[in-house]
DNA sequence: AAGTGGTCTAGACCACAGT
DNA sequence: CTGTGGTCTAGACCACTTA
């Protein structure tokens, strides 16, 4: 037992978890149809033989796949492979850019407006601060293939909002050196709707006033729960859509009115 | 040890898994304010000496938790209080008659149309079916406190369809017979964009055509992973958001295009 | 240096599906 | 009845946060 816990150390070295590691392979086992579409897995003792490692770090596992809606999981039956969906990581939600670049399309995007300067109530509350606290303002373009098809408006706190005014105007991702400067993205909450442009909507855009646009609503925050960003994305119809995956196990959906 | 694994069934007894009881108790005692906003939990081995389980166990249920976004979760620090948000069960999600009840609002429904027939191959692959499989197609129109706000289009296979073709023309929820006669909703995937009112959803809406509506398109499956429905919604603007959390360590939404 | 959550192991019994 | 996943326990070590 004792040696197993080193594992927990010695196992984690390469390249994380022993656990997120088996699910990458398991996740490349399916995608290459090594157990067919509608297959069957292995048994969770078989896996764990062939993979040298306990039952419980089988099931952690698993739990990732399970949550990412790639195979079922029910008492009784071996899992069943449900799709090959390569999944999205999270950082790939946060960033236009790396979404972008997933999809084998040419991010771009041109700022607009960058401002900073105590936030009103509204902002504050959005970011967690006290109202009149110094914030940044971002409004950017954001096209694909050279295509305008969202409009984002973002405020970040001072501590991170310095990094983005230091960053180049011309700069594609405002994401990523966030990321390379040590910024932790931990958890996010995505809220979609459907709003009217507004004039400056339109016009970035190139739609009518009053037309129709795709809204996500977007607050992150690091490992803390403090808040790192808030964004109003406004997409233009036709170009997006979010599609979530849900069980009876695991629910982070809600519907909500208005 | 062997005392510890009888736990398993003598703790299941009176009402589901201990870990889930446990996850409804520390709800509770979060949404009470127990903890104070953004305060601390207590650690898991504390919380397993109060709760008399193991700490393996209280994971399990800060697990459930944290995948809804109301704790944080990081090594080092004791979890901190994200929010109280009330949970919304999986149920409410696919029943709009559960939903509307939670919200204090009045579900109202009139089933336009209900037929059955041979699955077109659009139809079937929704279903997992071969082309040409009987099913069963549902057209109704949806009320919150008698105001329309959406238009739900649902085809099922034809064992639910024979249940869902028997209830009374007039009843309000369709999920709630499905779930009494033994049914089991385990998992679904829903996307949401945003499309034009055609004739058909401007007449029944009230709407004009050629209007955006908000999107919800949804499949629903069984524990083994077979669709139990199919659903195409379409809400008036304004009448509903739809909210995610995801994680780092949980990600089960995606950005699509198109 | 102490405390706390993250990861892993080993073993046990139960609930359920399928034969 | 047998196999399989679900739940729970007990114990260990590590990585990280905080004082």
């Amino acid at each position: 037992m004792a040696g197993a816990g080193a594992a927990g150390g010695a196992g984690g070295r390469a390249a994380g978890a022993r656990y997120r590691r088996l699910a990458t392979e398991l996740r490349e086992a399916i995608a290459s149809g090594a157990y067919g579409a509608g297959g069957r897995l292995p048994s969770e003792e078989e896996l764990a033989q062939q993979h040298g490692v306990s039952r419980g770090t089988v099931r952690q596992a698993l739990a990732v796949l399970r949550a990412n809606g790639l195979v079922t999981s029910r008492r009784g039956t071996r899992r069943v492979v449900l799709g090959t969906a390569r999944t999205q990581s999270f950082f790939e939600l946060l960033s236009f850019t790396r979404w972008a670049r997933a999809l084998g399309e040419v991010p771009g995007g041109r700022t607009i407006d960058i401002s900073s300067g105590p936030a009103n109530p509204l902002e504050a509350e959005q970011l967690g601060l006290e109202p009149g606290t110094q914030i940044h303002r971002v409004l950017r373009l954001r096209t694909l293939s050279r295509v305008p098809i969202m409009i984002e408006r973002t405020i970040y706190p001072e501590h991170i909002g310095a990094v983005i005014a230091g960053l180049d105007p011309d700069a594609i991702s405002h994401t990523e050196p966030l990321a390379d400067q040590g910024v932790v993205f931990a958890d996010a909450e995505h809220t979609v709707d459907l709003v009217y442009a507004d004039d400056e909507d339109a016009r970035l855009l190139g739609c009518d006033p009053g037309s129709p646009l795709m809204r996500e609503r977007r607050r992150a925050t690091d490992p803390a729960g403090t808040p790192l960003e808030w964004s109003d994305d406004r997409y233009l119809p036709g170009t997006v859509s979010f599609t979530v995956h849900n069980s009876a196990a695991s629910t982070a959906l809600s519907r909500r009115r208005g």
